[in-house]
DNA sequence: TTCAGCACTCACTAGAGTGGAGTGCCAACA
DNA sequence: TGTTGGCACTCCACTCTAGTGAGTGCTGAA
């Protein structure tokens, strides 16, 4: 529970977004309880919350006050106030406290990353799982970004006797793979010759820079190999969505809201991994860690507050945490789950997954 | 619209199932009205279907008969008729035709594989789009299983003085990888030594048949990088999850239902890969292609019927498809969906994946 | 500035009444 | 025997009507 700090807020009457101590600490407890309970919050209710000690009388011109300037709204007369994205702002942004995980989540989250193993991806996947567990949220995991990552090997594995798939690990130990077709039976000694070839031209580069053509030999049917091969890998590279998107708890959503079309929307939004991916990208590039209701400009997540939290390992920022859940969401928690899982993904893939300025040299 | 063919259950008094020329009829008008409208069907509504050319008052004696017999339901007294769970297997079993998919559908499927490209992996996850996209369902869609691939390449990638990346193709041209790290500096040369005597080990094995130790050379410390390297490659084989799921049009619920507690039970179903893929492999081990309502033993999918359809590469059944709808799902569209899609799916596979049999000599 | 008091608003609920879509039953008929 | 029109009945869905209560804004006094 945040404490309510007065002093805080109380002397900048210069700044017109600040709010007098106890306006504040209305506004507060309205956000609080509303929060909770998902009911428009009266005055009475908010009379023996911390910070404010005065009849409801008193709470009620400060509600109409904080309704006047935009804080609060009416879903009609004579009903409670509910907050608006202006108030929810003013909330994350002065009001609640830097939020903290309770033990048992905290256990929770140590043994995920004491006993997280396998691949990237799947650790990923399992990653956005808690973080849904943890905050009730849909959580949102984007994979490292690839692009200027460089290629460390290129490799040509024969699968048919006119297919074989070219598999390319980068530096940073993510794989991309794509089967190639020749129009004629290649055996593993052109293969292993073409991989040579391919890997001269590419080792070192990222994905996007391998050149279009390779220079020719002599041997006219290996240089059709490679020119296949290195079409495709070329493609590699200039894949649109390269950013993989991992998305858990889904189903929060469905108890966050109880108009079906809301889920209808929001889950229709979800399955489109380029939107979510371009969105968490551009709420982070604005500087924001919290995007609430219309802020982001997404029409159909208008009901709906994003969380988003960069993933750094050593240092550089590589991935991205998003948590994604009704406006009403639990601030504190959702920022502190996505603090400190982000932090611990970051270590964790540190671990296993080297930044260029530790590699090896190549 | 399927064609009601008297002759096919006109004279079986035998069977219990059976259902004399007009009952199927009614009931057929009962099942289809029901799935386009979603409303309970009177027996007015009944009069002018197609094998039905009796009054109202005929109708709602056979209407009374079906729903003695619990092909029919009644919300309450004075209402329509809707389908029972035994109602639509009837109507799956006998009454629906073979379905077609309309020329627009055929378009889009056409053009979807003609473009097909990319990773398996990817082209799968847009299969699932574009079945869900067709059906208005949600598609799930299983990807090859790698037990028995036998593994066709091992690899050790350095990434870090202390790290590498084993990479494993598998003959299936399924790619595994996983990182693994050694307590020392491992220098290229050093792993380069190691891949290769993995390699004559595990080579042409499957997964799950590498041998837990390798023979010992001479040199401790390249020992110890094999068999650091070992283990990882054995933990990829017992890895539980194995087979890939892919889920698309999970909003394709929300519409289907307008309770948002149903819309939340089955998603939390959607997310856990392992049940799904175990729900969709126990409903084709029983024979079935479709499974209405509680047929498939999962409770909070009462209310949704599945219908699945196998993968086959080369004749070899590979891979899956479900699609998941209300139990008044369209069927016939649903199963014309599934069979195109998984034949022209399994045709793309087949052309980028060669089976064993198909595939080089190792 | 704060507060008690008061009139007012309006969603929510319960109950009564109504219309209509639907049923089951029955007697008559081919 | 199966089919049919007629008829009484049922019961949901809808509307209308208070009545209730949580909440408001306003006002005059401390």
């Amino acid at each position: 529970m945040p404490a309510t700090d007065d002093s805080r807020t109380e002397h900048s009457p210069g700044s017109g977004l600040d709010l007098d101590g106890r306006k504040a600490a209305v506004l507060n407890a309205v956000v609080s309880e509303y929060i909770g309970s998902a009911q428009p919050v009266g005055s009475q209710h908010v009379v023996d919350a911390p910070g404010v000690s005065v009849s409801s009388a008193t709470v009620r011109s400060d509600m109409a006050a904080l309704e006047r300037d935009g804080y609060l709204t009416q879903p009609h007369t004579s009903a409670g106030r509910i907050p608006t994205d202006k108030g929810y702002r003013f909330f994350v942004d002065h009001l609640a406290g830097p939020g903290t995980l309770d033990s048992s989540s905290r256990h929770q989250v140590r043994n995920f990353f004491d006993h997280a193993h396998g691949e990237i991806e799947s650790m990923l996947e399992r990653t956005s799982g808690l973080l849904a567990d943890l905050t009730e949220c849909t959580a949102m995991v984007v994979g490292p970004s690839h692009d200027s990552a460089p290629i460390r090997s290129v490799q040509l594995v024969g699968l048919g006797p006119r297919v074989a798939l070219l598999v390319v690990v980068l530096a940073d130990g993510a794989v991309q793979k794509q089967s190639v077709e020749f129009g004629v039976d290649v055996d593993d000694a052109r293969l292993s010759d073409a991989a040579a070839r391919l890997a001269a031209h590419s080792l070192g580069l990222p994905l996007a820079r391998v050149p279009a053509r390779a220079s020719t030999t002599g041997d006219r049917s290996t240089d059709a190999v490679v020119s296949a091969a290195l079409r495709v890998l070329r493609s590699l590279g200039s894949l649109e969505g390269g950013d993989q998107l991992f998305v858990g708890g889904s189903s929060n959503m469905a108890s966050a809201f109880d108009a079906v079309e809301t889920v209808r929307s929001v889950l229709t939004i979800l399955e489109q991994q380029l939107v979510v991916v371009t969105l968490l990208r551009d709420i982070l590039d604005t500087g924001l860690s919290v995007a609430i209701g219309t802020e982001h400009g997404v029409e159909p997540l208008a009901a709906c507050a994003i969380v988003v939290m960069p993933v750094s390992v050593d240092g550089v920022e590589t991935g991205t945490i998003g948590l994604l859940g009704p406006t009403r969401m639990n601030y504190p928690l959702a920022l502190a789950a996505a603090r400190v899982v982000g932090g611990r993904l970051g270590e964790r893939l540190s671990e296993v997954v080297p930044t260029p300025s530790r590699g090896r040299s190549a």
